[in-house]
DNA sequence: TAGATTGTTAATCGATTAACAATC
DNA sequence: TAGATTGTTAATCGATTAACAATC
C-alpha cells in the first residue's frame, strides 16, 4: 500500500497536465464502441507520440497488456478515479456576465463530472434572476452553497474584482480556484489557482506568428 | 544583425508563455507612475522567483542596469515589441454564444493591442445581429474580413462544430487559432493552434485536490 | 567608494524521446 | 510460434535555481 502512495503522490506535472486529454479521447473511443486501443493509437488522437503515452499511463500503474494494448473502458475508469471524477465536485461560479453564463450553460462539465452547485454575483439587478436550473444568489451566501462539499471555485469576473472574490472564497472554504479574470491572486499555500489567461494566449500566438513571419524573410535573404 | 536573428529565434518557449504576464505587470506599474523595477519586484508580482526573471528578461537583449534595475517603460515597450503588440492583429471570434459574446466585449483585448474585427456564426438567427459595434456575420464571408490583415481567429463554438471552424479560418489565410471548444485540432504546420481548456483545468484542480487531501490523510496515519 | 542589482555561469532538476527487452 | 505492443531504461534535451562576478 505505501508503494501505491508513494507512486501517486509522485506523477509527474507534465502528466497530470494531459490526463484530461486521455481521457477525453478514451470517452469518445467508448462511445463509439471501440473496446481496445494502443499506445499509437491514442497518441494520434491527443497529437503526441506514443513513448510520450506509454510512459505517462505508466506512472498511473500497470494497465495495458503488452502485445495487445489498453482496454479502453478499464484505462477509462482508472484515469477518471486517478482525475478524482469518481467524487462529485461542487462547482461554484462568481460573476454572472456572459462568461459566467457561457461556463454555466456549458454542457461539457456535465459530462465530466462536475455538477454547477451556484452561481453568484454581486450586482442586485442580476441576483434571482433564473439561469438553466439554478437562481443566481448573492456572493455572501456562497459559505452555505459550500460548506461540507468538495467545492470548485470559478471565477469569472472582471480583473478588478478578482481578488476580492478569491479572498471570498477562501473564506468560505474553497481550496481549488479557476481564474478566468486574469491577475495574479494572493492565496494561502493550502490553495491551489489555475488561471485561464485568453489575452496571453492570444499575446502568445501573435509572438509565434510574427517570429515565423521573420524566420520566412530571413530565407529569403539568404536561402 | 545575424546575432539578433538568432537571439529572437530561441527565446524558449517557457519564457514566451511568462512574457505577457511581465508586461502585464509592467503596464500597471507604469499606470501607477512607477519609473523604474528590479527583478525581485516584478518576481513578486508575477509570483515566481526573481532568478527566472533576470534570465527571461536576458533573454531578449540587455535592458536592465546593473545595481539599478529596470526602466518600466523601456523594457515594457521591448516586450511589446516582442510579443508583436506594434503591430495590429485583426481578432475574429467565431461562434456567438455567450462565449463568443464574452470575448467580444472582452475590454482585456483591445487594452492588449487587439482588436476585434470580426463576429462570425452559422445560425440565421443571430447572424446581422450588432453586438458593441459590430454584426454578426455569416461564417462564409469570413475571407472577405480577414483578407490582407495579421489575423487571429478565435475558436468559441461546440465542441462539435470546432474542426469544421478551423477549417474555414485555415481556408481563409489564418495561421493563429485559439480554441476555446475543446478537442483536438488537425491543422496544417503552418498554422498554430492555442488550446484553452476550461473542462480540463477543472479535472486538474480536483486531481491536485484529492492528492493534497490523500497526503494529509497519510500524514494522520503515519505522521 | 559602498551598496545594490544585473547578467551569466554552473548545478540541478524534470520532461522528452529513442530503443529494446519483456511478454502477451 | 511469430508478430505486436507494452513498460522501462538510458540518452538527450530544456527549464529552473543558486551563486556570484561584473558593474552601475
Amino acid at each position: 500500500m505505501a508503494a501505491t502512495e508513494l507512486r501517486r503522490r509522485g506523477v509527474p506535472d507534465a502528466t497530470v497536465a494531459r490526463l484530461p486529454a486521455y481521457l477525453r479521447v478514451l470517452a469518445a473511443m467508448a462511445d463509439r464502441g471501440v473496446r481496445s486501443t494502443s499506445s499509437e493509437e491514442l497518441a494520434a488522437a491527443v497529437g503526441v507520440h506514443s513513448a510520450k503515452v506509454r510512459k505517462d499511463l505508466s506512472q498511473l500503474g500497470t494497465y495495458g497488456v503488452r502485445g495487445v494494448g489498453y482496454d479502453v473502458q478499464h484505462l477509462s475508469l482508472e484515469i477518471s478515479r486517478e482525475l478524482g471524477m469518481t467524487r462529485e465536485w461542487a462547482v461554484v461560479i462568481v460573476g454572472m456576465g456572459h462568461l459566467g453564463r457561457a461556463l454555466a450553460g456549458h454542457r461539457g462539465f456535465f459530462a465530466r463530472g462536475f455538477r454547477v452547485a451556484g452561481l453568484f454575483d454581486v450586482d442586485p439587478a442580476v441576483i434571482g434572476e433564473r439561469v438553466g436550473e439554478l437562481t443566481i444568489q448573492d456572493l455572501a451566501d456562497l459559505p452555505g452553497t459550500v460548506r461540507g462539499r468538495d467545492a470548485i471555485g470559478v471565477i469569472a469576473t472582471p480583473e478588478s474584482a478578482a481578488q476580492q472574490v478569491a479572498d471570498a472564497l477562501v473564506a468560505a472554504g474553497v481550496s481549488s480556484i479557476l481564474n478566468l479574470a486574469g491577475g495574479n491572486l494572493a492565496v494561502p499555500d493550502a490553495v491551489d489557482v489555475r488561471p485561464v489567461e485568453v489575452a496571453a494566449e492570444l499575446q502568445i500566438l501573435a509572438f509565434l506568428r510574427q517570429r515565423r513571419d521573420f524566420d520566412v524573410d530571413l530565407e529569403r535573404v539568404a536561402p
